[in-house]
DNA sequence: CGAGTATATGACTCATGAGTCAGTTATACG
DNA sequence: CGTATAACTGACTCATGAGTCATATACTCG
């Protein structure tokens, strides 16, 4: 051992992050139950024991690492709250833009993975996701589909249905992508799906000619 | 015990079924790792042993619950190969009606969310769901949609992309029921999403008026 | 500089559940 | 019937990995 180079280093302010960062690539990577903690540790550079220091359970680990990647999520069911109506194909454009950036940045399609597949065995996590995230930007959506029909930009029909017409696509990409490509498959552009998915769409969208009133 | 009522039968024509179905449940339930043998052979009202004159191990149970989902799919995929070109929006509703059964009849969405959730621990799985359903299917929707476009039915554009638009908000479905409606989230009509869905895609992908050769 | 303390280690324990197998029971068939 | 054997049982073994803790090391502050 050279002196001068400590074994480890004390760094008690950034060591949960870097564990929850680690167990982050390890449950994308095994899931939940095949995750082991030796695994994760070794990843954030620290023994088991550490582990316990900043987390009470492996349990625990997995809601920091949902409850992590919920937050830029917000930031997104904000943006679509926020927008005081434009037209409505621009405000959707705006909003696919938004998160097309948000999928490529950050690990979300694989916590949605987790979430999806792991939502037997950790219903208060769907929950928090269905609560904070799905359905508040669903909602969110469902009403200017809503004001969007009422001021004629939109052909008639449930806005809740819509919205999955709309979500639906991207939602397909990112499972894709974390599940066929790893496995052989094509790999997608994501962008370039949403972009000519938002053209068909609201191509799709638009009022009916000569409905009655 | 009565006399004339045995502890158990000889059934080993019936068995393999029996215990494909209950490991079908507990799979879905609770994932692979968390399902448990004793509880698959309860369900099926075998002991734990039994399962082994029929099985080898467990991931060999999985299997054969993923491969017998995969049977109902294919005839999906030759319903959708096989019609001759009728105008595309009827030759789509057809399928989308014939989907429809398939969802109702069949536990397809739970199975699809295993094949998802486990796909990074079963990549083989993964890879004949992929090779032997999903790109099927996406091929054969693809061709359809392509030549669509040749015969003018159809908006240009990358008829791969298409087809995620035309599937993705089933998908999106399928998975909100089997993740969000255990948890407390409205139940879906699938029906009615899928009928609305058709109505706006189906719409969205026609030619757009005024362009240039 | 040298207690004192927060931080970290890794060998250990112990519950769990997949897989085994010696023994038991149903059934076919002479 | 009675006997051979396929079908089945359930108590057992044993590998695994989550969680613990006595010990060791880095830092802090008087």
């Amino acid at each position: 051992m050279q002196a001068g180079s400590p074994k480890w280093r004390r760094r008690s302010e950034a060591r949960p992050g870097e564990i929850v960062q680690a167990a982050l690539e390890v449950f994308a990577e095994k899931g939940f139950a095949a995750a082991k903690l030796d695994e994760i540790a070794a990843k954030a550079g620290v023994s088991k024991g550490a582990l316990y220091l900043y987390f009470e359970t492996k349990e625990d680990i997995f809601r920091a690492v949902v409850r992590e990647a919920v937050a830029p999520n917000l930031d997104m069911v904000e943006a679509v709250l926020a927008r005081e109506e434009p037209p409505f194909p621009d405000l959707m454009r705006g909003m696919f833009e938004h998160l097309s950036q948000v999928i490529e940045t950050t690990r979300l399609g694989a916590v949605a993975k987790l979430v999806i597949g792991e939502s037997r065995n950790f219903p208060e996590l769907a929950r928090v996701w269905h609560d904070e995230i799905v359905s508040r930007a669903l909602t969110a959506l469902s009403k200017a589909l809503a004001r969007a029909q009422m001021r004629g930009e939109v052909r008639t029909g449930d806005p809740r249905l819509q919205a999955f017409s709309l979500m639906g696509p991207i939602l397909m990409g990112v499972i894709w992508q974390e599940t066929f490509t790893p496995v052989g498959a094509p790999a997608l552009n994501l962008r370039i799906l949403i972009l000519q998915h938002a053209d068909t769409v609201l191509s799709g969208l638009k009022p009916r000619v000569g409905v009655r009133p």
